[in-house]
DNA sequence: AAATACGACAACCGCGATGCG
DNA sequence: CCGCATCGCGGTTGTCGTATT
């Protein structure tokens, strides 16, 4: 059994996460105590996974996300409420942790509009999304916390959705998003036709198999635009990792 | 220039699901 | 079939950078 042990917490180093990328490249994203272990990274399995998937793992596209993203999750989001994985599957390159920061800090914003239209005057345009629809689903938190503060999680979906305020249809959302975006247009098809900036780090040396289960369902052509990439800071730090491990 | 508020992102925690001996 | 270990997911909290006062 595992006698208890102080593991680290907190922030991730360079160096870490070089390790730990070594040690993924090597023995593959599954065995994460295995990992843990042998890597001599003083963390949890569970936290080495997180850091992978969350931040190390090649193909992740940083930074904003693009309008039809942000559409694309209003949109999953209004199908399959708080699933974020199940969301992030569909957005290659994003994470559900991202997914759901993203969902978080939309719905507070989103909720201090409301707060805001509450009072008599409000701007019009500026609080489009909160709620749900026509003929769509709804995507809003939960009537019964107006102050929008409390959950921003407000597990949408079909069942929960419904009985909105004053009358915010989806359509109205996605006007205002169309305005923001223009002509882009998107049914509920993956996105890719924006090229994904590159990944910060990202190793990708041949040895790289990372599992197609466990982060995004790619199509061919989505694999091919992530795995190309290389970083030489990284793959520096790969090498580095290596001569590590071997000595 | 300093203090405060806010937003974005990273990380942790708890729990259920799954796999394996 | 059962129990344990591990993984994956969703929710929550913490941290840090930036904007505002």
């Amino acid at each position: 059994m595992v006698h208890q042990q102080e593991f680290r917490k907190g922030p991730w180093t360079e160096q870490e996460d070089f390790k730990l990328v070594s040690f993924v490249g090597l023995f593959g994203d599954r065995r994460w105590d295995f990992i843990a272990k042998v890597s001599g990274l003083n963390r949890t399995g569970k936290s080495c996974r997180l850091r992978w998937v969350n931040y190390l793992h090649p193909g992740l596209k940083r930074g904003k996300m693009t309008p039809q993203e942000e559409r694309l999750v209003l949109e999953l989001h209004a199908k399959w409420g708080n699933r974020w994985s199940k969301i992030a599957r569909k957005l290659p390159g994003r994470t559900d942790n991202e997914i759901k920061n993203y969902w978080r800090t939309y719905m507070r914003k989103k909720a201090q509009e409301k707060k805001r239209s509450a009072s008599p005057i409000s701007s019009p345009i500026s609080s489009c999304v909160s709620s749900l629809s026509s003929n769509n689903h709804a995507v809003e938190s939960n009537p019964s916390k107006e102050n929008g503060e409390e959950s921003f999680y407000d597990t949408g979906g079909f069942n929960n959705m419904i009985e909105e305020q004053e009358g915010y249809s989806m359509d109205d959302i996605w006007k205002d998003i169309d305005v923001s975006e223009e002509e882009n247009i998107i049914n509920l098809q993956p996105i890719f036709s924006c090229p994904p900036p590159p990944p910060p780090h990202m190793p990708s040396p041949s040895s790289w198999e990372y599992s197609s289960d466990s982060l995004w369902v790619m199509e061919e052509e989505e694999s091919k635009m992530f795995l190309p990439t290389t970083s030489d800071h990284f793959f520096n730090c790969y090498e580095q990792g290596k001569a590590f491990l071997t000595g």
